[in-house]
RNA sequence: GGGCCGUUAGCUCAGUUGGCUAGAGCACUACCUCGACACGGUAGGGGUCACUGGUUCAAGUCCAGUACGGCCCACCA
């Protein structure tokens, strides 16, 4: 044979991004390309604590933006040589499946109840046998709930994973988890019973912040602030004296709960009624006047009521002042029957008419009678304030005492608080002024971490209490589990030393009946992906992790529970590197809704852009930073992919490329084309070890278009052997070293279009079986290639080529267009750069007699061969 | 009220120790089917770098202040 076709191998005649995502996220699998090799030592790993999602929620664009962030990181770190852990999680912990659980099933947990073996649930879909819409919910008892709990999230966990892995995440499944399972709960028990043990957690009995629908309490990074319309009404409270005190209020119906009336130290008005007793209007409760720095003299008549409890600053006032107690609203958020002790016999009378109410309807009521007695002064004034709410509830927060566990966090110690602000400093935040949020927040906490819940669902507080003779429980002596038996379930194991016929009875004991706090186990997910004690050959490999990817929103619930727990549990960090990933937004700049982005649902944009489109525009959102959601950086990213596989192609088509791996590079032109690329895979590198996987991207593709529109059309020629088969030998000598490189450096970014090309010359063996396990390029040897040529030789010779192209484009002619002379006027510094590749760029430029002229910029002057004769055209 | 981030072309954004004529993509205009690519290519128009002052030989970049936008926290009578 003579000069027939180069042999190139696995080629497509037409490389197209059809399918490649279900044909290599399928080969990934079957060879556990992503699987963590736990034989790898502590230095050796890269480890994540990845973000598990809330399965119950609906899958989401923000899912494959922040996922995508890491796995970048994931698989640069890989590339390295790292061995990089890369669990998954499930949170299906907590109120969102308890719900979906209840409507889904129609059922609803009830702590009291035994357990039943092989219960089936009266409903499926939230439909009866019948096929109708079933409306009842049949009680069952915790561990039945937490079985269809693990049978419904199936579902929604086999859909998270199928996107994750179109998507391309280098996860490895092996390591699975969910917040619910049997890892979770005794982890997180274990991790509660020795906070406990070193006194970090305790009980109290204590006003807190309630919520009435759900009733529970909640703690106070689960708060938000929404605004609402309300009224100041002014109240006619009585001196000593019999005359007017006036006092404004936005919740005239906690009257019947006021215990004083408060002011000003410094508040000249009040100061003469120091010592006095004030007189409610209505119930006609005398009160102590009293003063404290909260008081704001500027607010409404200067001078206010403290109830039990309106909100929180009537708490500090009710400690700090030691007052009395008269709780009114009970936990359903209705007024208690009984009227407070002090109360008169008319004065309780008049409370009836509120008892039982909502709160809303006990303030009409109330205001009724003040109106009535004249008490009322004016209209109610409307305003509109914000009012604090639990951040998954739909009624205002009311202040309940009742007994909780908390554990400390800082907010009541100097010392821990100081401590944990000290921690931050322990970790890498990025971007870094993350960390103020961070800060911020540690300094401003006001108490302890409330984490008892009175939900059902959820990991139980795995404690018994011992019921006195009258069948008291005695709070004071916890009876806990030995760890050996965790994870357990106070409603309906025994705890040591007693059968459980004792169970409620005098002498007998109790189990707690509260769940944990969701976060108090997702404060745990290092320990709980890392197999703590369960496996401490593992967790020693992986623990503290290297990485904690997450939303910034969460800074004050995920990130520094987690922090408080390792703090406590190992004296120390629990990552040493927190990556805080922003929204996406609407384009018209809002947060994007949950509503509205399920309009166009990820697997939907995985198909119709690819994936690895969807993750460009993703790794294009830099880090921290809120991105608009926009298709049209998604169609840029399709571009980009198959704009590799054409380029990918042109080179691969020149023959044996593997070969050519090892081939000297001889021609000028190359070596600068290289040089270039070594800075290159520098800046990559140093962007990736500073966990900006964006400002990788984009120094890759920007080298990467100027290698296609310039280098590639100046190299043709030559690669074509126009100048003979050493020249064009190095040509493709260079083109598989930047090919190569460039596959390497666009892997983390865009892993299937990337590992198809791969397996078109590369993947020959086991060695080289996937790119996502070999390595990350090698600037040294590509520096060495180079051969200390000068990188802006290759921008030089692209500006020549540029103008000598603006001279045909001008004349409205083909690039085809010969010249048949030519001057390129530059300074002499760039002539001389040019004039050591000007054979390519002539002949990219199909022109001849090219001269070169030293002058003060870059100009080109051209003559354009004549257009062919138009009258001729031929006629068959 | 305190703090953080941002403001560069119509749009989305780069611009890292201050340094050539401030860049890219989209959109727009004109042209071109050249042996990787029409899911393309070439070239072009378009900017008072939010504003005011300061430091400097030199400021998009550093400093001070202002405005606007976003977020976090605090306040909640």
């Amino acid at each position: 044979m003579s000069t027939g076709a180069p042999d190139t191998g696995n080629l497509p005649k037409k490389p197209s991004l059809d399918g490649i995502e279900a044909t290599w996220s399928a080969a990934w699998q079957a060879d556990d390309t992503y699987a963590f090799d736990r034989g790898a030592t502590r230095a050796e790993v890269f480890s994540i604590d990845t973000p598990p999602p809330t399965v119950s929620g609906s899958l989401h664009v923000g899912h494959v933006f922040s996922y995508t962030h890491t796995d970048t990181i994931a698989r640069y770190q890989r590339m390295t040589g790292k061995q990089v852990f890369y669990p998954m999680g499930w949170d299906d912990n907590g109120l969102p499946t308890e719900r979906r659980v209840q409507n889904y099933f129609g059922v609803r947990c009830d702590p009291s109840m035994p357990y039943t073996e092989g219960f089936e649930p009266p409903a499926e879909g939230g439909v009866g046998p019948d096929g109708k819409a079933f409306k009842q919910q049949v009680p069952i008892s915790r561990p039945n709930f937490i079985e269809l709990c693990d049978r419904l999230v199936e579902e929604d966990e086999k859909a998270f994973e199928h996107l994750f892995r179109t998507l391309g995440l280098s996860v490895d499944w092996h390591q699975l988890y969910a917040t619910i399972d049997e890892r979770s709960r005794r982890v997180s028990q274990r991790a509660f019973l020795r906070n406990l043990a070193r006194g970090e957690a305790y009980q109290q009995e204590a006003p807190s912040l309630w919520d009435v629908t759900f009733q529970t309490a909640v703690a106070q990074a689960e708060l938000e602030d929404r605004e609402r319309p309300g009224a100041y009404h002014t109240l006619r409270f009585r001196r000593p004296d019999g005359s007017d005190l006036l006092i404004d209020t936005t919740r005239p119906e906690l009257l019947p709960a006021c215990v004083a009336v408060v002011a000003h130290p410094d508040d000249e008005r009040y100061r003469p009624l120091e010592g006095a007793t004030i007189t409610t209007p209505v119930f006609g409760v005398e009160v102590p006047m009293v003063f404290h720095e909260l008081a704001d003299p500027e607010k409404g008549t200067g001078t206010a009521m403290i109830c039990t409890f309106g909100d929180t600053t009537d708490v500090t006032w009710w400690r700090e002042l030691n007052l009395d107690t008269r709780a009114v609203l009970g936990r359903n958020g209705r007024f208690v029957d009984e009227a407070p002790e002090v109360f008169t016999d008319a004065a309780a009378e008049r409370y009836a008419q509120m008892a039982g109410k909502t709160v809303f309807s006990g303030r009409e009521a109330l205001v009724a009678m003040l109106t009535d007695d004249g008490d009322l002064i004016g209209d109610p004034r409307p305003i509109t304030h914000p009012v604090k709410f639990f951040e998954k509830g739909d009624k205002p927060l009311e202040i309940v005492t009742s007994r909780q566990w908390y554990i400390r966090n800082g907010g009541r110690e100097a010392d821990l608080n100081a401590a944990l602000v000290a921690r931050g400093g322990e970790i890498a935040f990025h971007p870094d002024y993350m960390r103020t949020r961070y800060t911020n927040w540690v300094e401003g906490l006001n108490g302890d971490w409330l984490i008892s819940r009175q939900r059902f669902f959820g990991v139980p507080i795995p404690l018994w209490y011992r019921l006195d003779g009258s069948g008291e429980p005695v709070f004071d002596e916890p009876i806990a589990p030995d760890e050996a038996t965790l994870p357990i379930d106070p409603s309906t194991d025994v705890p040591p030393g007693f059968d459980a016929d004792q169970r409620g009875k005098a002498g007998g004991f109790i189990g707690d009946p509260d769940i944990m706090d969701t976060w108090a186990t997702s404060s745990l997910t290092p320990q709980i992906a890392g197999r703590w004690e369960d496996d401490a050959d593992l967790f020693e490999r992986v623990y503290p992790y290297d990485m904690r990817p997450q939303a910034h929103d969460i800074i004050r619930t995920w990130l520094f529970s987690t922090v408080v727990r390792a703090h406590f549990e190992h004296d120390g960090v629990p990552w040493t590197h927190a990556a805080l990933s922003g929204w996406i937004l609407d384009p018209d700049r809002k947060k994007m809704s949950k509503s509205k982005g399920n309009v166009v649902t990820p697997l939907d944009l995985l198909e119709k852009y690819g994936s690895d489109a969807v993750r460009y525009w993703a790794a294009s959102g830099r880090p921290g930073t809120d991105t608009a959601f926009d298709e049209g950086q998604m169609k840029i990213g399709r571009r980009l992919a198959i704009k590799l596989l054409n380029a990918s192609k042109f080179a691969l088509g020149m023959g044996d490329l593997r070969a050519a791996l090892d081939a000297p590079v001889t021609e000028d032109l190359d070596k600068a084309m290289l040089a270039r690329l070594t800075t290159l895979v520098d800046d990559a590198t140093a962007a990736f070890e500073a966990f900006d996987y964006a400002r990788a991207l984009e120094r890759t593709e920007t080298f990467f278009w100027t290698f296609t529109d310039d280098y590639i059309e100046l190299v043709k020629n030559r690669a074509y052997e126009s100048r003979g088969p050493e020249a064009a030998a190095s040509a493709h000598a260079a083109l598989a070293r930047a090919l190569d490189t460039l596959l390497r450096l666009f892997a983390p970014f865009l892993p299937f279009v990337t590992e198809e090309v791969w397996s078109w010359w590369r993947a020959v063996d086991d060695d080289h079986r996937s790119l996502h396990t070999s390595s990350w390029p090698d600037a040294a040897a590509l520096r060495a290639d180079a051969d200390g040529a000068d990188p802006a030789t290759l921008a030089v010779a692209g500006a020549a080529l540029t103008e000598l192209r603006r001279s045909k484009t001008e004349a409205k002619r083909s690039l085809r267009t010969a010249i048949t002379s030519a001057t390129i006027t530059d300074t002499d510094e760039r002539l001389a750069l040019l004039r050591t590749v000007l054979a390519d760029v002539a002949e990219a430029g199909v022109a001849d007699g090219v001269e070169l002229v030293s002058g003060e910029t870059l100009s080109v002057e051209a003559n354009l061969e004549p257009e062919a004769t138009t009258d001729d055209h031929e006629q068959a």
